[in-house]
DNA sequence: GTCGGACCTCAAGTACACTTGAGGTCAAGG
DNA sequence: CCTTGACCTCAAGTGTACTTGAGGTCCGAC
């Protein structure tokens, strides 16, 4: 546990309250780099602790592993990341999240519109044509979750 | 396409935008019940137009399909389900939605006592510990996502 | 009557974000 | 030195919400 040695994944999990198999599943999705000790096993900076707790905010607020990831390739892989560096990310975040309010208010307007008038007929109601619907047609699924299913 | 033999998955898809194999997974889901023709080909009721599109709206507002299954189970199966019906559910709707954007707002609050700060350590930073934070412990995937990953 | 498009079922595939399991290695305390 | 727990890799599984494909049937227009 010497200072300069770094540390184990057991304890980055520990700390950042992730579980083992979700840490080595950001490293594969190039996340965070560990360094490897002379006996194959995952070390880590510090600063990773950062990383890893950024990822897990970034979560919460409802980005994509693969926007996390762009976010955050600005971030300086050999330096520990300053608090310049968090706050500018930060500040886009900030902005990708209003922009996600803003679309939820929108919807709950549009439904406010529709309560009591029974209109969910395909004519009529504005839920059904949506400015945004250019957007949201390609195919797969798309989510729009709001809290984890666990919780019902 | 005599007005009392019900509609085909076919013109049911064309009308509300939805894939066949979508509405074919919904009724698997028990989302609606089309009856059969001699053929063994789906019918549907035109109530179950109203039906899928409230579906599709409850999608954007962030339902899952399970959580719509039983938002829509009080709806009556063999009447056409009246406005009050909607309303009904429609007010249950907005309150969900309601709280999905405090809950938003309170995350974007938060973000902006951190945003500057560069506190993303452990121990300090009000994101780590949010109120909520007795919920979203389970193991499994937990979304939270805004809109479509294609849009990215 | 016949042909093509619409429909049928069932199995498997896709994307995301992980977890679980099998089978094996490493390191630190006693 | 030896045991035990932490660690390793790689493959497969999970859950949600669908789509895609194979192989076959049905219906309506000509």
């Amino acid at each position: 546990m010497a200072a300069s040695e770094g540390l184990s994944i057991g304890e980055m999990a520990a700390r950042t309250g992730l579980a083992v198999s979700a840490i080595r599943y950001y490293e594969d999705e190039g996340l965070v780099q560990p360094w490897r000790n002379a006996g194959g096993q995952r070390r880590f900076q510090r600063a990773d602790l950062r990383r890893l707790s950024f990822v897990m905010i970034a979560q919460r607020l409802g980005f994509s592993i693969a926007e996390i990831r762009a976010e955050m390739a600005d971030l300086p892989r050999h330096r520990a990341p300053s608090k310049a560096d968090w706050s500018r990310i930060s500040v886009a975040f900030r902005a990708r999240l209003e922009a996600r309010i803003a679309a939820l208010e929108d919807l709950r307007d549009r439904l406010d519109g529709c309560i009591g008038c029974g209109c969910l007929s395909l004519e009529a109601c504005a839920l059904y044509n949506p400015a945004d619907s250019a957007a949201t047609r390609g195919s797969g699924p798309r989510y729009l979750l709001g809290d984890a299913p666990a919780a019902k």
